[in-house]
DNA sequence: CATATTTCCTGCCTGC
DNA sequence: TGCAGGCAGGAAATAT
């Protein structure tokens, strides 16, 4: 659920509050939220334990944070003197929270790093998460391929090596539109898992893939090779548009799953036109919204203004 | 090689 | 009132 507008939400909270702080503290309460984490190959000079959460415990404590960058889904914070970053990506349900010292936990609290920052004072950045699918790690900081800047919040050539495989998202200025016009005109399959495909475009998650298409007037089983370039270009569009209404209005929560840094919800839920609204007349032709089964999840569309073609 | 399916997880909701 | 089952779904791993 939090797709590029919530993870940006999150950076752009977090980032006034983190950058040029320096880490004082790490409590991993659930080592599940270090599922990503590798533990460094380097051996520990204290010869200390080698778990995840000692490791990442040991190679974040005494550091500055640097920035806060985020490409599609992915978020990371480089380390001041050292080529690597913390890394986040909020799966299904994390939040990132700020809070002061010493706040009690939060419901399914992971993890909780304390920082002291030159000017706030000490806070809280508090990692939560109902479903477990998202995870904090450290990670190596890579050289861009196209040696544009690795993502929004920063504009060092580096990115985490964990986003390093995914494609830029489309808010990106470096974002190859050719690449994903060429990309989409060698798919066998259908648009819509086109667009959920993080390695031709990011930062799409259900929610937008099904707003983006309704927008672009596209069926989402239409095939992805189908699709003129002059079709493509209108979707490209509409996800852009969709992409910085969602971030205008703060994002789109359902429920408490989805939060800003602060752990208020966006309005983005009540200006959705296809998700979640099956059986609801379609805003532009009052036909009720269709919902077809698409993988384990699903798919809305209105079925008069989506043709197949 | 490309594409499709399975897996991880918890909490809410529905139906019996 | 209880409880099984369905559903939500990002991305890596596994299967076709």
């Amino acid at each position: 659920m939090p797709e590029l507008p919530e993870v940006e939400v999150v950076r752009s909270g977090l980032a006034p509050a983190v950058i040029g702080a320096c880490i004082t503290g790490i409590e991993v309460l659930d080592e599940r939220a270090l599922t990503r984490h590798s533990v460094s190959a380097l051996p520990d000079p204290a010869g200390r334990s080698s778990s995840r959460a000692a490791d990442f415990e040991r190679r974040l404590a005494g550091r500055t944070i640097g920035a806060a960058v985020r490409r599609g889904k992915f978020l990371w914070f480089p380390l001041e003197g050292a080529e690597e970053a913390m890394a986040a990506h909020l799966g299904m349900s994390g939040q990132m929270l700020l809070r002061e010292p010493g706040a009690p936990a939060e419901r399914h609290e992971r993890i909780r790093i304390s920082v002291e920052h030159p000017e706030h004072g000490e806070l809280a950045v508090v990692f939560a998460d109902q479903r477990t699918f998202g995870s904090l790690s450290i990670d190596a900081l890579v050289a861009t391929r196209d040696g544009a800047a690795g993502g929004h919040g920063d504009p060092l050539p580096l990115v985490a090596s964990q986003a390093a495989h995914i494609a830029r998202d489309p808010v990106d200025p470096a974002f190859d539109e050719r690449a994903f016009r060429d990309a989409l005109a060698r798919k066998r399959s259908a648009i819509k898992r086109a667009l959920l495909d993080q390695t031709l475009v990011s930062g799409i998650g259900n929610i937008y893939a099904d707003e983006s298409l309704w927008a672009a007037r596209i069926h989402p089983e239409a095939l992805a090779a189908d699709l003129s370039t002059r079709t493509v270009n209108r979707l490209l569009a509409e996800v852009r548009l969709v992409l910085a209404k969602a971030l205008a209005e703060g994002g789109t929560s359902f429920d408490a799953q989805y939060v800003n840094v602060n752990g208020e919800a966006g309005y983005f839920a009540h200006s959705l036109n296809a998700y979640g609204r099956t059986g609801q007349p379609c805003p532009r032709c009052d036909r009720p919204i269709a919902r077809v089964a698409f993988t384990s999840r699903s798919s809305h569309f209105c079925p008069r203004c989506q043709r197949r073609r």
